[in-house]
RNA sequence: GGUGGGGUGGGUGAGUGGCUUAAACCAACAGUUUGCUAAACUGUCGUACUGGAAACGGUACCGGGGGUUCGAAUCCCCCCUCCACCGCCA
């Protein structure tokens, strides 16, 4: 959620932002309609202020004149103190309709990209900011898509998911599960020695966290609802992570603060299905470790990139080819500043796949979750908020099969094989 | 799920309708003093909105929401949550 004293002081700045993000134009129209409901919302406070004031006085005038016994002179009063408790809570009324209509104005305003965002609609638009190929795979003449694969290892088995669930949750099995178990422990462990704390949060939470975080109201179609309960199954561990800090002041010297999580992930998906749906691709069900780091403002793109070489280690140390986009207006989240999204090269598939999405969301978040700290002069202000996958899962899965393959089966990076306890798949 | 007891500032904790402007203590911060650590003393010490150049004011907030009353931390209703016991259970 933008803050409305940035709305005030650098209108142009927020408008040319919105403009970047693809914001149709009468949407960009609501800064000024935001601007002067807040004009209205300060007024009409203000004249409710001085009526509880006012009646303040009159009831304590009205105690002393019960306690001196001068009954007549206080029921004078108390007529005057139920004329103004009508205008009160009229003005009541009009002050939460008008808080409702802000609040609902501003939080449908995406956040405002860095300066560095490049100009686009979409994934076409994106910028390639590094390229890493030296890991590119020489296949062997009849490479599988790991889907295949992973039939013909037992690796995976799409169609028990199905008949457990439904399509987009797949069944692991033997290797195919030891291997996630290993590709998860390995992650946190990076990430352990990265300096971030482990945490294994909640997957179901309420809507003040989902709300808190952006998912909510923007992406509500795309969340699995516990409706009996009111409950929503997290897409990503970013949102119970994050609201750990939820409602907290920070003291002194505590950035950055680093943590850590493996969940499971759960996403509808509604709307995708299509092209980039086989196999591994794209599933409603999937595994991911997230890193997440809050920061004093001026350090937080500093911390983005220092998030970024935490990915590009994992990839590195994997030995996949990869590259980095930093995406431009159209095709950021909602709630991001700047992004850079990590893909590897699925070489059966011959296609590159989105693995990890390293995002600064500076004070997007942290407003709707009152994350705040106290600066040198002792003022309150918002922390910055930023988080990656590091890593997600099936897409890495997908790539670890198709690039590995050999006559002889399936490898395991070095780095990986002290968790499988195995360094080959074989049929 | 049932019954009972709780939820007050960073912490402990007083407060059962107006003397509360939420006491007191602890912690924290600043200053004074003493040969160091420390102690003592003095002062500061919540958040949000709002008026003001500032000094300094106004309003709201005692788990959340609603109600009674001229007036609510205090009384009533609903919800959340913690503790104890019972029931069920990995």
């Amino acid at each position: 959620m933008l803050e409305i004293s940035v709305l005030r002081d650098d209108k142009n700045r927020v408008k040319e932002g919105l403009l970047k993000k693809n914001v149709r134009e009468s949407d960009i129209e609501s800064v000024e309609v935001i601007i002067s409901l807040d004009d209205e919302r300060k007024q009409t406070q203000t004249s409710l202020d001085n009526i509880l004031s006012e009646l303040n006085v009159l009831s304590a005038q009205i105690g002393d004149l019960f306690k001196t016994g001068k009954q007549e002179e206080a029921n004078v009063l108390k007529a005057r103190v139920n004329d103004l408790k009508e205008s009160s809570k009229t003005l009541e009324t009009r002050l939460k309709d008008i808080k409702d209509e802000l609040e609902e104005k501003i939080i449908s305003l995406p956040n405002i990209p860095h300066s560095s965002v490049p100009v686009g609609f979409g994934a076409e638009d994106n910028e390639v900011f590094k390229l890493n190929e030296t890991d590119m795979p020489k296949l062997p003449e009849n490479a599988l898509p790991h889907w295949e694969l992973a039939e013909k290892y037992n690796l995976i088995s799409f169609k028990a998911g199905v008949t457990l669930t439904g399509a987009g949750f797949p069944l692991y099995i033997h290797h195919g599960a030891r291997l996630q178990r290993a590709l998860i422990n390995f992650f946190l462990d990076e990430a352990a020695n990265a300096g971030y704390m482990e945490y294994m949060p909640p997957i179901l939470v309420n809507k003040e966290t989902a709300r808190a975080t952006g998912q909510l109201p923007d992406k509500e179609g795309q969340m699995y609802h516990c409706e009996k309960d009111d409950l929503y199954l997290i897409p990503t561990a970013e949102v119970p992570l994050t609201n750990i800090y939820r409602d907290t002041i920070l003291q002194k010297e505590v950035f950055p603060i680093k943590l850590t999580g493996y969940t499971p992930c759960f996403r509808r998906e509604a709307g995708s299905y299509g092209s980039d749906v086989k196999g591994l691709n794209r599933l409603h069900q999937f595994d991911k470790i997230e890193i997440v780091q809050i920061q004093h403002p001026d350090f937080s793109y500093e911390t983005l990139m220092d998030m970024v070489a935490h990915v590009e280690s994992l990839l590195n140390k994997l030995k996949l080819p990869y590259r980095i986009l930093r995406l431009c207006g159209g095709d950021m989240s909602f709630g991001s500043a700047l992004t850079f999204d990590f893909e590897t090269f699925s070489a059966a598939q011959g296609k590159w796949l989105e693995v990890s999405s390293v995002s600064n969301f500076e004070t997007f978040q942290s407003n709707r979750m009152k994350l705040r700290f106290k600066d040198q002069d002792g003022k309150m202000r918002l922390a910055h908020t930023l988080n990656g996958s590091a890593l997600a899962l099936p897409r890495i899965v997908a790539t670890l099969l198709e690039n590995n393959q050999t006559n002889e089966g399936i490898l395991i990076p070095e780095v990986l094989q002290k968790y499988t306890g195995f360094d080959i798949i074989r049929s």
